[in-house]
RNA sequence: GGCGGGGUAGCAAAAUGGUUAUGCAGCGGAUUGCAAAUCCGUAGACGCCGGUUCGAUUCCGACCCCCGCCUCCA
């Protein structure tokens, strides 16, 4: 029984798909102005493993997750940048797949752009207008008003007058409630045509927060499952949304609403504007992407994750150890369909996914399966890996073995072949396969030859170059250290 | 100020009212020409003060400290 962490409940709630065995999950993805940095690789990598867990367990899943593909930071930079919105949010849009790809993300059977709802977006608008929800501002914007929705703050836990009293927000005039938000933006006379569309109230463009609500039930319905995204999305831009969609619609948006942790550093928050970000691309330059996605489920969902090198070169060390356990299993059937791994076969029987079968009446796969079902707990999971790998080590066991590979297989992990993974490097200069493999073949020499004097001195160079030397009955192997 | 989440061994990170988390690092041993890897064994913890309890890291209360949201933000 599946049990997840309901933001809007404050608790662990079993999870009661509204239609039976399926699942319809929406994720808040990226705004496409910008690289992606390890905060959004933690909303991709967790919510890929809650889809993963979802269609393991056996669900029909449906997975949304869309872009933002038009707002003020994206024309601020088009403008900068003296080129189109449409050219700017293609690029990042294509560098954010290639990030997602790199680190085992599944595609989402959706992928939205806001652009392309625009429509939609305008006939929710009109719905709030028409409900009274929705008024049309002195300068042409058209705002949710927000008293007028009874239910708002239920998913943050604050109140129009708790809010009222913190409130650090300049008001804008034109907004009958400083807590009002925009719906639809007017148009201004400096902004490209590229970003104005013709509406009821004018031309303009779509406020952030209605895309989503949009988009959310043209593709899943006026009522679905799960909603998830970032912590700092819980408040106002899903609070936003909950009261737009249930405004509109006059019915319960979303069931179970998911929020992940941030990536820190130092303790603090990376974000844009503190400027201590860092790329996923410029991390992956330096390290192996699944070392970095095995980082980021190593800690809960929920937890803050703080990151530094040391951090990752302690996932490192850790994933190697799991790796190394994997060195006697036989080799992968197929390589993975999309850029990602094996799915292994649902829980409770189906061929689905080949060879990457999970046995799940094995103990260690039971408390596997308790862990994952108990709000998707990661580190849980990852230890049942670790004792997996202890008694593939112990026993030789192949079985044990090709068990912490399906297993690994369902969190994206453990999918390459071994030695692969061991000897791959990140760095640009590096020691060539046919030097490193010569320098072995005159250190066997000297070893034959009992000159271990030699046979030291190659090791050690070879060390150096970051490359470690491993002697065996079967022979010598390297791996980068 | 309002609301919310935390403080676990050197580091990272879970669970749990009484019994081994787990990974890295440490220590002892096995193995190895020496190593590495692996195995076996071992040490080390629950912010502070009270309370409940036969027994609390785990429940309750006070306190100290950290972080987040309240402004665009994953």
């Amino acid at each position: 029984m599946l049990k997840i962490y309901n933001t809007l409940a404050r608790d662990k709630q079993e999870f009661v798909p509204i239609v039976p065995g399926k699942a319809g999950m929406y994720v808040c993805g990226m705004t496409v102005y910008d690289y992606c940095h390890l905060g959004h690789a933690r909303v991709l990598v967790v919510f890929d493993m809650v889809y993963r867990w979802l269609k393991a367990s056996g669900y029909d899943v449906h997975y949304v997750r869309n872009i933002t593909d038009i707002d003020d930071k994206i024309i601020k930079r088009a403008a900068e940048n003296h080129e189109s919105i449409h050219a700017l949010t293609a690029r990042f849009i294509a560098a954010m797949h290639e990030d997602a790809d790199a680190l085992g993300v599944l595609h989402p059977d959706r992928e939205p752009r806001a652009t392309q709802y625009v429509p939609q977006m305008l006939e929710m608008i009109g719905r709030l207008e028409q409900n009274g929800l929705a008024y049309r501002a002195a300068d042409g914007d058209v705002n949710f008003a927000v008293r007028k929705f009874p239910g708002y703050g239920k998913l943050s836990g604050k109140s129009l007058e708790d809010l009222r009293a913190g409130e650090r927000v300049e008001v804008a005039d034109s907004k009958h409630d400083p807590l009002d938000f925009v719906l639809w933006k007017h148009a201004r006379e400096q902004e490209a045509e590229e970003v104005k569309w013709d509406s009821p109230w004018g031309k303009g463009r779509p406020g952030w927060h209605i895309e989503c609500s949009a988009m959310g039930s043209q593709l899943l319905g006026k009522h679905f499952d799960i909603h998830g995204g970032g912590a700092d999305l819980q408040f106002p831009h899903h609070e936003n949304e909950i009261a737009q969609s249930e405004g509109a619609h006059h019915c319960k948006f979303v069931n179970v609403w998911m929020h992940n942790g941030f990536v820190n550093v130092d303790k603090e928050k990376m974000s844009k504007s503190l400027g201590n970000f860092f790329t996923i691309r410029e991390v992956l330059k330096k390290y192996d992407a699944e070392v970095v996605r095995f980082f980021i489920l190593r800690a809960h969902y929920r937890s803050p994750l703080n990151y530094s090198a040391a951090h990752l070169d302690d996932a490192k060390g850790a994933l190697t150890r799991l790796y190394t356990a994997l060195k006697g299993a036989p080799p992968s059937p197929a390589l993975p369909p999309e850029g990602g791994s094996l799915l292994p076969s649902p829980i409770g029987g189906g061929t689905e996914g080949g060879g990457g079968g999970v046995d799940w009446n094995e103990p260690h796969a039971q408390r596997f399966k308790s862990a994952m079902d108990d709000d998707f707990n990661t580190p849980e999971a990852v230890a049942v890996l670790f004792e997996l790998a202890n008694e593939a080590n112990r026993s030789q066991s192949v079985e044990a073995a090709m068990q912490l590979k399906a297993l690994g297989g369902v969190l994206g992990l453990l999918q390459r072949d071994s030695v692969e993974f061991l000897q791959a490097g990140t760095a640009v200069s590096e020691l060539e396969d046919a030097a490193i493999n010569a320098q072995i073949e005159a250190r066997i020499a000297a070893k034959q030859a009992k000159n271990y004097a030699e046979s030291d001195r190659i090791r050690k160079e070879l060390l150096k170059a970051g490359i470690v030397l491993e002697d065996s009955a079967a022979g010598t192997t390297w791996r980068r250290a």
